[in-house]
RNA sequence: GGCGGCAUAGCCAAGUGGUAAGGCAAGGGUCUGCAAAACCCUCAUCCCCCGGUUCGAAUCCGGGUGCCGCCUCCA
């Protein structure tokens, strides 16, 4: 369990680092804005979906218990819009994609919320909450859709700090003829022909944007939680809105502490769908290695914006390369073997202490991942140049020093699986992708390794030079040649 | 126009008052038949510019420049 109050995170609210406050103790409620589900997702939305999956693993291994709900948005405009283009029912297409948003979920390694909850399935809460809203005189009714009167809520904009003179003067939005003013917004819009619809006390109808969310965050968490999450664009005006809508409703708090992550940029520009500049996750996870993509994501601080090259990709992924090949040598020489009781070498409970009091800090796993370096480079040190002749010792410190990856690779999502099956998988992919003989290059090494066997070293390093010029290279160990393909 | 954010070495990137993590690239070394991998060493007297506060600032304040985002759907 966390030392009370060593956890601070950056509060939208506030625009300031705060001490985590837990509403009860030991528990901590999230919500995090999930996908509307009309398209596949894109990286820069898979980015903002794994940082917050590191925000809970890192809560929970801080000894929280924390119940974590992101929503599907499965009933909206662009739904409705992407559905007639392709000639598929609304509820059926939106269904499709919550299913493919599941399969790239699990190859990101994301964990599945406790509550995935559809706005589908959250009519009678929201329904409820828009009667509370026009019975608490905030909200009207005109001719079937439902609209929040901003006008009526003093709190409004308190999260975007936006002035709402400046903001009318901008006003751009001319849709809803029915509204009383240019900022109020739909809680709940009139069903038009062939429109997914509901009964309502208004009519037949849909439910606006933001009204799901406060709807199913209320549901799962109570009518004020811990912690809200999405993307620096949801601030204004879905954010603003939920809060609106929650707050007039239920005459309390919404949420203590929003938290927004900063986009991904292709090209010097946020990646957006509207843009255009898009590359999906599923196509991404052809080229790179889902905890590579994720390593990638985790490099830059959660709320700074991170450019997407294909060589910051490649970077990643040959880093880790360098931990899975590292923590391959490690288990080669310490599974299965007993090295005693005894002392040893340093401390490695200080790369834990070190790695909580980085992620402490507004959830700063990119400092974290300087502190990683320094640990896989104890143990390469340890098994390739030993600062000590004890060897019996050097397995224990070893042995810990994995345990200790063990338990940061269940915050961070990686190095979840056996390195040798990564290492191969990965090598088998980068072959496929070039187009790469492997028969051949077999053949070759065979060829070299008798080359080698009869010190004929002009023969041997011949071969190598074939070896290279196809991409691949050969290293020679002591427990026999091994190949990689050349970045 | 309003609001918010960012600006750290060739590149990526931590660091919000006490004297610049980490990664990539580069150079040197150890190891190796030679390599690769791994490890070691070197690599920002300085953190966009100009003022100010302070014993002390990349870190705080004021001004400027540049970039980005939101204000319309958007993670």
């Amino acid at each position: 369990m966390a030392t009370p109050g060593s956890i601070r995170v950056y509060n939208t609210m506030t625009n300031q680092k705060e001490v985590l406050q837990p509403l009860r103790p030991g528990k901590l409620g999230i919500y995090v804005c999930g996908p509307t589900v009309y398209s596949y997702v894109h990286i820069g939305n898979a980015r903002s979906f794994t940082s917050f999956d590191t925000v809970v693993r890192y809560l929970r291994y801080r000894g929280f218990e924390v119940t974590y709900v992101r929503n599907y948005t499965d009933v909206d405009d662009k739904i409705i819009n992407a559905a007639k283009e392709q000639g598929e029912p609304a509820q059926e297409l939106a269904a499709r994609f919550v299913r493919e948003f599941e399969a790239d979920a699990r190859a990101m390694h994301l964990l599945v919320p406790d509550h995935s909850p559809k706005v589908t399935e959250t009519i009678p809460e929201i329904l409820a909450l828009v009667q509370k809203l026009v019975a608490n005189g905030v909200a009207y009714e005109a001719q079937g859709d439902v609209y929040f009167e901003v006008g009526k809520w003093p709190g409004y904009a308190k999260l975007s700090k936006r002035n709402l003179e400046d903001m009318q003067a901008s006003e751009r939005a001319t849709t809803g003829e029915q509204k009383r003013a240019p900022l109020d917004f739909a809680l709940w819009k009139a069903a038009k022909p062939g429109e997914p619809s509901w009964d309502s006390p208004w009519g037949k109808g849909r439910p606006g944007w933001h009204i799901e969310c406060s709807a199913m965050a209320s549901k799962f968490l109570g009518e004020t939680f811990d912690l809200h999450g999405g993307g620096l664009d949801l601030i204004f005006p879905h954010h603003e809105n939920e809060i609106a809508q929650s707050e007039a409703g239920f005459k309390k708090t919404f949420c203590n502490v929003w938290m927004h992550g900063g986009f991904l940029d292709l090209d010097g520009a946020k990646m957006s769908k509207s843009l255009g500049n898009v590359v999906r996750l599923r196509d991404a996870l052809t080229q790179i290695d889902a905890e590579a993509l994720r390593y990638f994501f985790l490099s830059t601080h959660y709320r700074s914006p991170l450019a997407f090259t294909d060589k910051s990709l490649a970077d990643a992924e040959s880093r880790m390369e360098y931990f899975y090949e590292t923590l391959r040598k490690v288990d080669a020489r310490t599974s299965n073997q007993d090295f005693g009781a005894g002392p040893l070498h340093g401390d490695p409970s200080k790369w834990v202490t070190d790695f909580e009091a980085c992620v402490d800090d507004d959830f700063n796993f990119a400092g974290a991942l300087g502190i990683l370096s320094g640990l896989f480079a104890t143990m390469n040190e340890l098994m390739d140049k030993p600062p000590v002749k004890d060897k019996p010792m050097i397995g224990r410190t070893l042995k810990a020093l994995r345990a200790v990856v063990g338990k940061i690779s269940l915050v961070l999502g990686l190095f979840e699986d056996e390195p040798g099956a990564w290492l191969l998988r990965r090598r088998d992919r980068q072959v496929k992708a070039r187009g790469i003989d492997q028969a051949k290059v077999e053949a070759l090494l065979n060829d070299r390794r008798a080359a080698r066997e009869k010190k004929d070293f002009a023969a041997s390093d011949q071969i190598r030079d074939a070896l290279k010029a196809m991409g691949i290279e050969s290293m020679d160990t002591p427990q026999g040649t091994t190949w990689k393909v050349l970045g």
